[in-house]
DNA sequence: ACCTGAACACCGTTCAAGT
DNA sequence: ACCTGAACACCGTTCAAGT
């Protein structure tokens, strides 16, 4: 319930973002968008083509708020802090993550930040081969990582730790022997934190790279 | 426009892997599903609670036909083949990609596969917790992938080039000079495939993964 | 140029009724 | 026990009409 007047591209994004935060990526229909912005459904289409173009825009925008520096001097404190912002960034707009990839027709911010990433590569001594595969692997490691956080219900350590005991109680124990050992003596440990897991993994990945960029340098 | 007689939740998930592998997960709606099976929407919700459970039993569904042999001695060799077998499977039933992370409630195939998975790991020496960390790292690597992978509207590596091609025409070279780079001197190349970068990220992840196995198990 | 109302062809799901 | 018809509260999108 705006004001209607002075209906923009840009306002429509927003006021998009702001309900797919609040709602949840379900509740974001044209209609219920339009309503929130004091307007008729139909007014939205004199801005966006169909609902695709405001998925599209929204993913762009998600880029576009991604911040990271891409200044520093060594290549895996850079990706590094990018995988951290794009995991705050994703955290905040929970919804975003199954549309990342899935949007054809990238716009400006994504094609910008994939061309930034490949930069700081190449520009540390990475081969193209070796950045493409690079490329591919840390995000491919990010987005599955983060598909499957957010995906769970459960959004801090302590109410993902509540989620696995609910869960493993109801299941035999002796079926799953090493999905029990795994959820009672791992995750229902107090320590356990779903960042340092995902540091982790990611860890392995920059340090395996590292090596590689290294045999190649000889 | 089957048989209406004998409706039952088996056959109701196969007539819905049946109508997502060739119409799309858009397409599959309950009135659509129903009219396939030459029976009232409605109908149904007998063997069925909600959509949602309709579509977790797809998921089970999936797992339950992904196969892959455990009882090989590697434990690299064994998940290798089991990464295999899933971009083989995920190819075939696209749709089933974005659902696999997003169901609560995970069914028998799924925990079972699960633990399978990680009863490879143990009885190779993985410690609990390097093998949390690997389990992780694999699947998040191998969920991305394919995620994107699937998510690209080219199936082939010819497809797939020629999508690269369009795009690249589209944006200003001198703007993104990587992404160009990227694409004419790497993508576009002869011998690319989209296999052989998926066996590549995943050959880095068993290898570093390995060596962390040896380094415990000094 | 920008917005709207009505309409079309869809959804998932509930409920009372049929066999 | 199993299936259905009608209804409810929604979708995205088109189109002719309004200012």
């Amino acid at each position: 319930m705006q004001k209607k007047l002075g209906l923009s591209r840009q306002k429509i994004i927003d006021a998009a973002i702001e309900m797919a935060d609040s709602e949840g990526l379900s509740k974001l229909s044209m209609r219920n968008l339009a309503r929130h912005l004091g307007v008729e459904a139909m007014s939205l289409y004199h801005h966006l083509r169909h609902k695709a173009e405001l998925l599209d825009a929204l993913v762009d925008e998600i880029f576009s708020r991604m911040s990271w520096d891409s200044d520093k001097e060594d290549w895996i404190e850079v990706m590094h802090n990018r995988a951290l912002a794009m995991r705050q960034c994703l955290r905040q707009h929970h919804w975003a993550i199954g549309l990342l990839d899935s949007r054809k027709n990238p716009g400006e911010s994504t094609l910008a930040h994939h061309d930034r990433v490949l930069g700081v590569l190449r520009q540390a001594g990475f081969s193209l081969s070796l950045a493409a595969a690079a490329y591919s692997l840390m995000d491919s490691y990010i987005y599955g990582f983060l598909l499957q956080e957010q995906s769970l219900p459960a959004s801090t350590d302590s109410e993902l730790q509540q989620l696995a005991y609910e869960m493993a109680k109801h299941f035999p124990k002796d079926k799953y022997p090493y999905l029990a050992e795994l959820t009672f003596d791992y995750v229902l440990k107090p320590d356990y934190s779903f960042e340092g897991e995902f540091l982790r993994g990611l860890t392995f990945i920059l340090q395996s790279l590292e090596e590689a960029r290294k045999a190649e340098a000889l």
